[in-house]
DNA sequence: GCGAATGTTTCCCG
DNA sequence: CCGGGAAACATTCG
């Protein structure tokens, strides 16, 4: 279910609760003698995949991992709920996701310039450390959170396509052009994802991914596990040049 | 019903 | 000690 866009999504359907006081608490992943109830929410903040629920006296980091999702009303379909906290009228659900409670230091260490969904975003920044690892695969460096944060698997394939760019190319091998042109429509496509997943369009508007012909030449897509991170990779031959 | 999939961490082995 | 590989988690869809 989740990448980057889709988290930035959430977000903004659980930002109502931002200031409300938890009536109760529930799901597994709940600490023992935890004092959450008659907490208040004071801010939610996510990075990359990552979401933030800040209390004064607790922080839950909460990842949906690939399975997981939410609600805001109580699903009984669904018995994996990891964390629920109900507030005045209405909650927030978690559930077949990971939860960790963790403390104010880890938000401090979070390099927040590295989410591509983020006012923070930097490119240049992402620029020298593509330079700064010359034989990564494009196709790695893309899945890696610590460097893309947000971009997952679709935004992976679909970037590459739209910039013509084989995703087994080498960091180093990029033209200054094309690297910049990467990155670029790393954050790019992940607004149009955003948008395309709120309308509820998102599959209709894939180009590569999962797609059976190339939208430019008609020739058939390419498939195949690359890069270290083994994920699959959609691509044309024809129009996406190996660098 | 089988297999794959928008993800990440952990463990085992050479 | 390091890297690679497989396993683990668990749900939905075709």
């Amino acid at each position: 279910m989740p990448e980057g866009p889709t988290i930035v999504l959430m977000k903004e359907d659980l930002q109502k609760f931002v200031g409300e006081k938890v009536i109760e608490v529930s799901g597994s992943e709940v600490p023992e003698n935890s004092e959450i109830k008659g907490e208040i929410l004071r801010e939610i903040k996510t990075f990359g995949k990552q979401t933030y629920l800040i209390f004064d006296k607790i922080i839950f980091k909460v990842h949906l991992m690939m399975f997981g999702s939410y609600s805001l009303y109580k699903r009984k379909d669904i018995d994996t709920l990891r964390l629920g906290l109900a507030f005045k009228d209405g909650g927030m659900y978690f559930y077949t996701c990971v939860v960790k409670v963790i403390d104010e230091s880890f938000l401090l260490k979070i390099d927040w310039e590295a989410d591509i969904m983020s006012d923070k975003w930097n490119p240049e920044k992402t620029e020298q450390t593509l330079k700064a690892a010359p034989k990564m695969m494009i196709c790695d460096a893309l899945m890696n959170q610590d460097i893309f944060s947000g971009v997952g698997n679709i935004i992976k394939n679909e970037a590459l396509f739209r910039v013509g760019i084989h995703p087994e190319s080498l960091n180093g091998n990029l033209p200054p052009k094309k690297l910049k042109e990467i990155i670029a429509e790393a954050r790019n496509y992940g607004f149009d994802f955003k948008k395309w997943k709120k309308a509820n369009v998102l599959s209709k508007h894939f180009q590569i991914y999962h797609q059976k012909n190339c939208p430019i030449c008609g020739a058939e897509v390419t498939n195949k596990d690359s890069g270290k991170s083994k994920r699959m990779s959609f691509f044309c031959e024809n129009d996406q040049k190996l660098y």
